[in-house]
DNA sequence: CAAGCTTTGTTCGATCACTGGCGGAAGTCG
DNA sequence: CGACTTCCGCCAGTGATCGAACAAAGCTTG
């Protein structure tokens, strides 16, 4: 029956979410009998799936054998693909990293090289670590622009030409993968490691450009065409002069971008770039550079204050490059929301720096894999078939 | 298992949404053996949830026996509180209307005038319908103002003096009653009615105040502390002499609601009190009022546009008192949307007036009340019992 | 320290829900 | 009018789940 607990897919729902680690804590969980729990277990134990650890501590009566996810016979990758970068990470069924590495890579190289690279790299992660590459299970891939995501196809993206609708997963051959616009991917990789008992976050990118993942009943909200949390070009008060890319002005990206900032640093006297200029400028003491971050988070936050009026999140994490120097980014956000927000959405309201840092991207798409590959549907198939 | 289909709740989703009409269709859809089909059907017949009509046209053997939803011994309520008004629609188990009311009641009375009030007039349109109290199964409710959805209590709502934290539903003894703030039942009504394929909509009131009801992924979407919608305080450029009654300046709302641009009508020697005059203004051919409307729309264009952005929904409704001079609101929205969010956004975009018009709220609180009837658990929780 | 208690996990016969084949019902088609 | 098709109920067979009894393993207590 509909939600009636206990298929071989919940019952290894529960152990990967830690919510049971017992046989016993699964009969009490799921209202099934005890044997039907050791036989479902023993179906997930025989398929690799899970494991026993040695007997834990009695609470008086006979120690339980506790379970976990089987952490051998299955690998997941975590692509993060940037426009400059490739990062990669090896991931066991637990989310633990078994293996990673960073490469320059121009995306704008166009597919054909740049998921050959891609393929490259995984198997020397796969040998590092010392697994067949047949225990690759699923690939998870941030990419930076907008993707069909049932599709696996980027959608007209604009800093990844020759990428349209190219079909990334026919690209690896017997493996699941699952392509999504890298925003997205971060937002889940922090909700799931920092935040899981949120289900309402918006996880918002200050790099180059400004974007943001919607995490909201603790699943992703792509949108209709999978563009949702395109926040880089909504309109800022005061500012009709600062033309975007896009074609209008007072775009939020165009005031308060890292390109932006080092813009006008540049125009202060003080010659910047990109984003990564102006953490340095920051880290180093420019008071300037400074007062601009600063500027540029109250220009974020009167975006973000609309944002929680309208979407009333638990949690918004501020990653990207410029988070680096989120003190002040910070700063200038908080003051923003809480002063323009209603106070319901505000009074809950966390407003926080990333704590998955650098790895943002690269955990959450390899996340993305292995729950797909934990789905209770999917599990249902291995174990049945 | 999970989502092997098939329990009796989920043979009657399928016939509730008209999936399905006969047993065969649903032995189809579920994958299940015909025999068992039947056994479901016939529980679901014997609890007075479904019935059959006559036979039907064949296609080429013997004719299908179609089932439909009992509509005699189950009604539902939806009622929808303004602020000055009560209306009330009792439906039966297919969403028809039985019966309506509407009459004038200030919400500000308190809860236990108003909600006798209710309570009276169920009773007086159950009589009409000629139906018992008995046959009443639930009872949805939406309220203008935040409401705690899973207690029904309304939390600290700015126009409903005496209701902060009182508890509705425990004034109803054996019935079932669903609370929400009105744009959401509105939102949700429009949604099933209008659009049922489209799983991603926002419904826009525009009205004394400027509200919005959020479907996400086919349900509502309420936040953390239940106050997603809250667009009319999110701020527009180029208004910042504005005051708005919740302290803060240039709020959509003292803009561009009902209130604001009675009040610029008055300036501009034009009197009007409330969005209704100014309803009455431009069907009277008001060039001024007709402007000033249009002005509006292009205010609530722009918030709109950074939504459109961020949440990328499939459908824009616009509904509230001053749609009912939708074309000129309409254009206004229109024009600024499509010039400022970005086309992937609003390629498939389509903005359009309520369909369901004055009855929306209450339609909708009704459909709230018989979706939680007809909930899978619930439905097996009966045929169980 | 041995007997009893408590909690955990397994075994196995009983049970119950689902299946699928069969036949009857009720139409269409040639 | 008979052959065919589709729909539906009946019923024995099957397989999954249950629950009671049992075994295991540590704690508790006299």
């Amino acid at each position: 029956m509909t939600s009636i607990p206990g298929s071989p897919g919940d019952v290894l729902t529960l152990i990967s979410a830690g919510t049971a680690t017992t046989r016993s804590d699964l009969a009490r969980l799921t209202g099934l009998a005890r044997s039907t729990i050791s036989q479902r277990v023993d179906a997930l134990i025989e398929r690799g799936l899970v494991e026993e650890t040695e007997s834990g501590e009695s609470t008086g009566g006979r120690p339980p054998r506790h379970l976990r996810l089987q952490t051998e016979d299955h690998v997941f990758g975590g692509v993060d693909l940037g426009a400059t970068h490739c990062r990669i990470v090896l991931m066991d069924l637990s989310g633990e990293v078994l293996a990673e590495c960073e490469d320059p890579l121009l995306v704008a190289e166009g597919p054909e090289i740049v998921l050959a690279h891609v393929d490259d790299r995984l198997g020397r992660l796969l040998s590092v670590a010392g697994r067949p590459r047949t225990a690759l299970r699923a690939l998870g891939m941030g990419v930076p622009g907008p993707v069909e995501f049932a599709t696996g196809r980027p959608n007209n993206p604009p800093i990844m030409p020759g990428w349209n609708d190219y079909p990334i997963p026919e690209h690896f051959a017997d493996c699941a993968v699952l392509v999504d616009n890298d925003v997205n991917v971060m937002a889940l990789g922090e909700q799931r490691n920092a935040f899981p008992d949120t289900r309402h976050l918006l996880f918002v990118k200050v790099g180059t450009g400004i974007g943001c993942g919607i995490v909201a009943e603790g699943g992703l909200h792509r949108g209709a065409q999978g563009s949702a949390g395109d926040i880089g070009h909504i309109r800022v008060s005061g500012h009709e002069d600062a033309g975007c890319r896009c074609g209008n002005s007072a775009c939020l990206e165009a005031v308060a971008g890292g390109a932006a900032v080092a813009r006008r640093l540049t125009e202060l006297g003080v010659p910047a770039e990109t984003g990564a200029d102006v953490v340095a400028l920051v880290q180093a003491g420019s008071t300037q550079a400074l007062r601009l971050v600063r500027e540029a988070g109250r220009l974020i936050g009167e975006v973000l204050a609309g944002l929680v009026n309208f979407f009333n999140p638990e949690v918004i994490v501020i990653g990207g490059a410029l988070s680096r120097v989120h003190e002040h980014l910070l700063a200038g956000i908080r003051e923003t929301v809480y002063r323009r927000s209603l106070p319901l959405a505000t009074h809950h309201l966390s407003i926080v720096p990333s704590r998955t840092g650098i790895n943002a991207a690269a955990l959450g798409a390899g996340i993305l894999a292995i729950e797909h590959y934990l789905s209770p549907d999917n599990i249902n198939r291995i174990v049945n078939a």
